[in-house]
Parts: C-alpha cells; structure tokens; sequence
DNA sequence: GTCATTTTAGAATAAAAATTCCAAAATCAT
DNA sequence: ATGATTTTGGAATTTTTATTCTAAAATGAC
C-alpha cells in the first residue's frame, strides 16, 4: 500500500489530525483564489459534512465545482478528496455516543432506570459544553484572565448551586500556590473586609440570584476591586456591577443542571491565571 | 428522486431512525442465518463504522463477504447497503464540535489564549462524558440509588478535588428534603460518630486517594453503614471497604481535570435518589 | 443417506465516484 | 491595452464501490 503524496506545485505538509488541518485552513483561507476560499469557508461552517459525502454534494452545497474541490483539498496538502476524507472519517468515531452500550442497558433494564437518567444527563451535559464555546466570548476570558493573574488576592464568592465552580477553583489555585480565598458564608461570618483595592473577585451564580454573592460582589466594587462574573445570563445583577462577565448557559434536565460546563469554565480560567502568573 | 423500496422477498418495512434500527437489529438478530448473525453483531458493536465506510471494509471487519453484507441490508429492510448507509449518515451531523466557532477564534486570538485551553477542556469533557455511559455499571448505579433511598441520613465524603461533588450532592439533596450531611473537615472537627448504622455514606475520592477520606469510609463500615464510592478504577482503596462502585474516568488536561463527569454522574444519582424517596 | 431448500463465496457486472485534463475566462503586471 | 499567468468550468477518463448472479457448500426434512 503506497501513501498518498501531496500535490503538485505546494510543498505544505499533510495535516496529521483535525487540529492540524483547521489550523491549516484558517491560516491559508485569505490567500486563496476565490473559488477555493469559497469552499473553505463552506468546509469551515459545515465540517460534520466532509466525512460523510462525495465531492459532487459538497460541491453543490458550496456552489462550486467538482474539480474545485479537487484543488482545495490538494491546496491543503491532501492527495486529493479522498486523502482528505480520510483523516475527517477517522476522526469520526470519537464523536459517537455509545449507541451499543446505552441500548444494552436500556435492554436489559428499563427506560426509567437511573441509567436512563444518567444517560439523559450526559447528553445534555454535552450540548452545554459545546454551548460554551459560543457564549463565553473569548476577549472577556482573556481579560478575566489578566484582570485576575495581576490580582494580588483572588476572592471566591458562590454559594449553593455555584458553590461547587468556586470550591474547585479554590483547589485549583492551591494547588498552583495562587493566593485565593474561598468565602463560605460560614458561621454568616462577614469576610468582606478582606477584599482589598488590589484584590479581584470571581463571583458565581446562577438565577435565581444568591443575595449574599451580589452583597459581597457590591462591597467588592466599592473597595475598588475588579469582579470576574461566571453566571448565566447578560441581564444578570452582575452587569450592574461593571463585572467582567462569563456567560454559561446550563441547560436543565427537570430542575437540575450538571454544572459541566460551569465547572469546565472554571478550571480553564483557573489554569490560564496560574500560568500567566507563574511560568510564562 | 425515486424512493429504494424494500428488497424482495422480506415484507419488512424499512427503519425509519436509528433507535427504529437497532430495535429491529435486537429482534431480528436470533434468527439470522450464521454469516448474517454474524454480521449484525459486528454492527452491533461498531455502529459509528456504518456511515464512513464502503462495503469492503465493513465485510472484512466482520470476516464476511461483501454479498452478506448486501443481504444483511436486505433483511433489515433496506434496498441495498447505500439505502441503510444513507440513514446512519443523516443522523451525524448533530453530534459535532462547533468548529466554526473556534476557527474564528482562533483567528481573533492565538492558539496560546485561555479559549483555545478551553477549547482543549470542552473536548476532554465531552469525551469523559460519553465514558461516563460505560464505565458505570447499571446494576451498580441502580444498587446506589436503592441503598441511598432507604438510608436514614446520607453522609456526604469528600475533599480536595472530590469536594466540588459532595457539596454539590449537598445542594441537590437539600432542595429534594433528603436529609443529607456534608462533611466538610472543618476544624478537623470529627463527624465519624454521626453516622450510625442505617445511614449510608457517598465518599468520593480520586488518586491519590485522601487519606481522610479513606478513615472517615472506614469507620462508616465499622459501624454498619452502606457505602457508596465515586472512584476512579477498580483498584481504589474504597473496593477494600465492600463499597458499591461507581467508576468515573475523567481524562486529564495537564494536571487538571474538569469534572464535567463526575458532577453529572452525582447529579444523576441524586435526583434518582430524590425520586425514589419522596414520589414513586 | 438422499433430495430439496437455504445459505454462502466469489466472480462478473453495473453504477457511482474520484481524478485528470484542457480550453475558455479572469486576473495581473507592465 | 497587451500579453503572460492564474484560475475556472465542465467534459472525459480512470478508479473505486455497490450490486447482481451463479455454482458450490451447507443445512434440514424424510
């Protein structure tokens, strides 16, 4: 079996993994005919599509030509249109919720089963992952982040349903040695007047609203603190705030939510703050 | 366009969906000649390889010829391979990352940017999620729920990084009214004595295991109590103690892991619990 | 064990898809 | 504007893939 060897006239390399070839087409998008760049931005928005059609549909759902498709795929450092289809199929299976196994178990026990749930909940904590993407918009992340690796005392505030985003932040940034203080509302004691001008807040919560978050985020803000919000909505009381905020929109399963997404934000934002101020 | 009609001979109607699929592959499956049987558990155990390979490399997979193949489709109901194939290609599209989002993030910022790291957790999440439906046994979780209904009081077990899972236990069980208790470790205040013989306890732990975690389980056994462990192998210290297993392998992003499965794994069996308590 | 029926393997064929090629159109440099 | 160069559209060709067909093997009834 002989490999495929890049086209004719480009020396790029074939891209090894999805990763790899999305990177590819973002950089080399601008400098392509119009034609080409046509299909890219096709492929771009429709990715799900490459791995299970033919050249002839793709084309016609870009508007191009067959032979059009032929070229980007060679301009991207692929033989041709099935090299490319290859590495798209094999990425594919990674993405396949386990079929066979949920329908054994639905077999063998009920629809009503906490497996059942379980499985409910998976779902669902998948699409709010993925939402995620979407509603955090990455300049406030990135400001989030600066905003807290230049803080000199990181304040956790959250409490009941939130209260697990900020005790695993609490953990995280232990265990990177970033000065943070986890604020539990323990014994009602009142820590507020440790925030500091120099310090940052993240304060998580979710609707509906927990008062003693907003009270303490307030008297944050008159300290002169900056607040990085993690909470679900833009009309949230902590806009008023002036808060960076980071929006997570948890979908339910009756009145619970999984709080995956929250919490990926989470240890994202805490990694991304530990290591802007330690290494780099 | 003309729609493939059934082939000859079977009257059965063509599936619909892929749930309408598997129900009839279940049925069906018993009284397959030898090659076709044999060929159904392939697919069985492999349905995401159906909509991104031809009908060679399918029949090679399973050890039958490609005419079994064709036959097999038939007997589903199908007018030929391409016609079922075409069913497991149109239920793809929804299960996939929203690259488009990230591309042009990517474009906006580096790929060196807190969104591009949490880009990196989503897909970890995503995949640990989906791990979740096989990792945890049905008859283990669906044991939990049982032994946790019929407990007295819940005793809640966890710290570090597991501490997120407990107390978000804490949150769900207190909003259901199932009296539950969270140890904190506050203090170093010892709450091993509260947990009396009809309690059961949830210890979460993950490696390396906390020690504290481990005592506190232990003295719960002693006194009589059911365990219930959310772990990460079958190994873990907790299997010692005769706990009933739930296994949750989230995978790792450096050091850190996001816990979108262990929280949704808790989640799942709190409300089942919740359920079996008060209504049903 | 013999015959009828079902099932299988593999070659033969038909269909569909990918790839190449080239003349025409568009773009670019001068 | 003119000629050189790149890009494009679409038909022609090649390759791959799906499907059909048939003789042989296996199975089952008697």
């Amino acid at each position: 079996m002989s490999e495929p060897s890049p086209g004719p006239g480009s020396a790029s390399p074939t891209p090894e993994s999805m990763d790899a070839f999305f990177r590819r087409l973002g950089s080399a998008t601008e400098k392509l005919p119009k034609r080409l760049k046509q299909f890219a931005q096709y492929i771009a928005a429709n990715p799900d599509k490459v791995a299970v059609s033919t050249i002839a549909e793709l084309a016609e759902g870009a508007a191009v030509q067959p032979s059009a498709v032929m070229r980007f795929c060679q301009e991207m450092g692929f033989s041709g249109f099935s090299h490319m289809q290859k590495l798209f199929r094999s990425d594919y299976s990674d993405k396949w919720p386990d079929y066979a196994t949920r329908l054994e178990q639905l077999r063998e026990h009920g629809s009503d089963t906490p497996s059942a749930l379980l499985a409910e909940f998976v779902d669902v904590g998948r699409s709010s992952l993925e939402n995620l993407m979407v509603t955090v918009d990455p300049k406030a992340l990135q400001q989030a982040v600066d905003v807290l690796a230049r803080a000199e005392t990181i304040h956790l505030v959250g409490f009941r349903r939130a209260f697990p985003v900020t005790s695993y932040l609490a953990y995280a940034f232990e265990k990177m040695e970033v000065p943070a203080i986890l604020h539990s509302g323990l014994a009602n004691m009142n820590m507020d007047h440790l925030i500091r001008p120099n310090d940052a807040v993240i304060a998580a919560t979710f609707a509906p609203y927990t008062e003693l978050t907003l009270d303490i985020a307030a008297k944050a803000r008159e300290s002169g603190a900056d607040i990085v919000a993690i909470t679900d909505v833009v009309t949230s009381p902590l806009a008023r705030l002036k808060a960076i905020q980071l929006l997570v929109a948890e979908l339910d399963v009756g009145a619970f939510r999984a709080l995956s997404a929250s919490l990926c934000l989470a240890i994202a934002l805490a990694v991304s703050v530990g290591a802007q101020r330690n290494g780099k």
